[in-house]
DNA sequence: GGTTAGCACTCGAAGCAATAGAGTGCTAAA
DNA sequence: TTTAGCACTCTATTGCTTCGAGTGCTAACC
């Protein structure tokens, strides 16, 4: 699409990341003399000024008004995340900061990604998102009925992926114990791995055939589960750190801030972006106006999918301004999607360190 | 302790409540003609600005500045809600929006709460809150072991509040269902009622004992229920609709809207708040510094405890700024509140209603 | 004594011109 | 091809003026 550009010198390559990097920096335009100033280049800020305007002329670089230095445009943008970014190597500090954290968290995918979206907030200064994708059809792989009280259970169900939602079940009726142990053995054989479009009436009437004198909860049991199906197919979207967000002055104005801020919270979108995103557990970059969401278009998404058994489970991402430090967005992302897989494939390598924290619970 | 004030006179209170509905309408300081012009007054804007000269000096008042009109003091919003409020009539509209949303969500108390914080946020235009306050120390009235895999099982634990919360242990040993069985079987007979502080050594010696040759897996199930009664104790809080506060003038300075921002991501002040309050199932209303969260100093924060057989079982809570509209607020809570209570007390009154919208959940 | 009209005064908001400064593009020389 | 120099452009800032809303005070009034 971008292919009959021609090459970008080496000369050229060195300009751009120079001004993306004083623009990640300092957030203003960069002129000619900035880049003088910064170093590294031995020609005079004339030279860097015929290179800038060429820069421009191609389309990496854009000028806010004729007096002002030069802004990294998205193509710009797009180029230096895909070939002038450097390494950032995390320092010992914040690899320790997630170890620590996301050890203590076992268990829950859902709590490990908040705790992971909090992180990825903190260490970076942006925002932080934590997504369990919508399912295209989730299934419940088991149910668990537990029982409370004469009108009162409780119905568990887990999900393949592994997530768990659990749901209060009253009747107007008593029912014994054994109603619910019968009815959780007969959700087990009647439903289990079955997608809600699989669920048809014959299959209801076999339930309730099978629950005999107590069939009379079917219906009730069935609209649960209904409802259990539509959650788990619905994703889940967890946001954390906007306040970090204000001290980046593109948020200044409340306005867009406040639209920025309602997308968060509809989740809608941004559930869509993620989960349409092309399978593989890679990196995605999602800068201004790629994203397609129109309210992002000063900002920039950067998310990794989290993969189990090549089953995409979840993502963590960071959310912020389009001239985001993408070095460090990019290695802390690696970082810690890299501790989460651990974390749940616990068979894979957990005894790697021996952490002697004695958390001694009790 | 304000009590040696003299009693404001009729026409006093008269102009005090004009003041503060103009200044709840229009954000800005109210003068003389303004009040005059809002209609009910039978004397000169001379008169007024004597009256109001009067109400500054008893605290009731302030002036921004010598020649802008006058605001109402944190006393003159205090003395507002507490005595000069007019009752809100909620539309027809307003009064259905309630009972089709709540009625449709079933169950789970977090998701009631949730949804019920979302609902007060539209209805009111401010920001919407749902709390878990904090239990003193609480405990879990059942367990229940769910088998999974033959090193991977979920142990689901309901609290005395209803509260359900799971968690995935893996062990790196293979476990058959009967163990998990007898787990389930052994920790309610154990530990059930217990808070954290009651779990002694003795008792999960005892544990272990019974849990015979799987008596290697107690250690991890500890630590669990450990976390389980920590995150029960803990409390918990969302926050739903901080993007309406972003159209009141009053936040437009973003160092100090990313305050209150941090201050509602960090949950602690606000839950500390929440979970102290009076015992009572009363709204309270929390104005500026009364509230003691330093941040909210231009802010207020209403909410009302959802209450069921004498126990606290969570809040929901609108926060906006300090001169929210008082009577709508207070309005939206009471009848979500009364919502909730009928939906978590099925038994009560359900049917009164009957409301023919068939979610046919097939 | 309470109420009202009138008036001088205050103070912030808005508009406007002048200034400073950063940065560019262009031209001519190296 | 690079560089130095210079004119030009545009924004941000500053100081100034004006405008108007609103007050407090005084004197007259009922």
């Amino acid at each position: 699409m971008a292919d009959d550009k021609r090459e970008l010198s080496e000369r050229k390559k060195q300009i751009l990341k120079a001004i993306v990097d004083a623009h990640i920096e300092g957030g203003g335009p960069v002129g000619s003399k900035a880049i003088l100033a910064a170093g590294g280049m031995n020609c005079s800020s004339a030279t860097i000024r015929n290179e800038m305007a060429e820069l421009e002329e191609m389309g990496y670089l854009e000028q806010p008004h004729a007096s002002a230095g030069r802004v990294p445009s998205e193509l710009g943008y797009r180029f230096y995340v895909d070939a002038l970014i450097e390494r950032y190597a995390m320092t010992t500090h914040e690899i320790a900061q997630i170890n620590n954290l996301l050890r203590a968290k076992m268990g829950e995918l859902d709590q490990i990604l908040t705790a992971a979206s909090h992180l990825a907030s903190n260490l970076t200064n942006y925002t932080g998102i934590a997504i369990r994708p919508r399912a295209g059809s989730a299934s419940i792989s088991k149910f668990e009925g537990i029982y409370l009280e004469p009108d009162h259970f409780i119905l568990v169900a887990v999900a393949a992926s592994g997530a768990v939602q659990t749901k209060h079940i009253h009747t107007e009726f008593g029912i014994r114990p054994e109603a619910v142990a019968r009815l959780t053995e007969s959700l087990n054989a009647m439903l289990a791995g079955l997608p809600a479009e699989k669920i048809t009436l014959p299959i209801i009437m076999e339930l309730e055939t099978r629950m005999g004198p107590d069939s009379g909860m079917v219906g009730l049991v069935m609209k649960v589960v209904y409802d259990l199906l539509s959650e788990l197919d619905a994703g889940a979207m967890q946001v954390s750190g906007v306040d970090h967000l204000l001290q980046y002055p593109e948020y200044s104005d409340t306005a867009q801030f406040r639209e920025l801020l309602g997308t968060l919270e509809k989740k809608d979108d941004i559930l869509d972006l993620v989960s349409i995103s092309d399978g593989e557990g890679d990196i995605n970059v999602l800068i201004g106006s790629e994203s397609r969401v129109k309210v992002m278009n000063n900002s920039a998404l950067v998310f990794k999918p989290i993969v189990k058994d090549g089953k995409t489970l979840g993502a963590i991402g960071v959310l912020g301004p389009r001239r985001m430090d993408y070095a460090k967005v990019l290695a802390t992302l690696e970082g810690l999607s890299g501790n989460i897989e651990n974390l749940i494939q616990p068979n894979k390598q957990l005894h790697e360190g021996g952490t002697p924290d004695g958390t001694s619970g009790g």
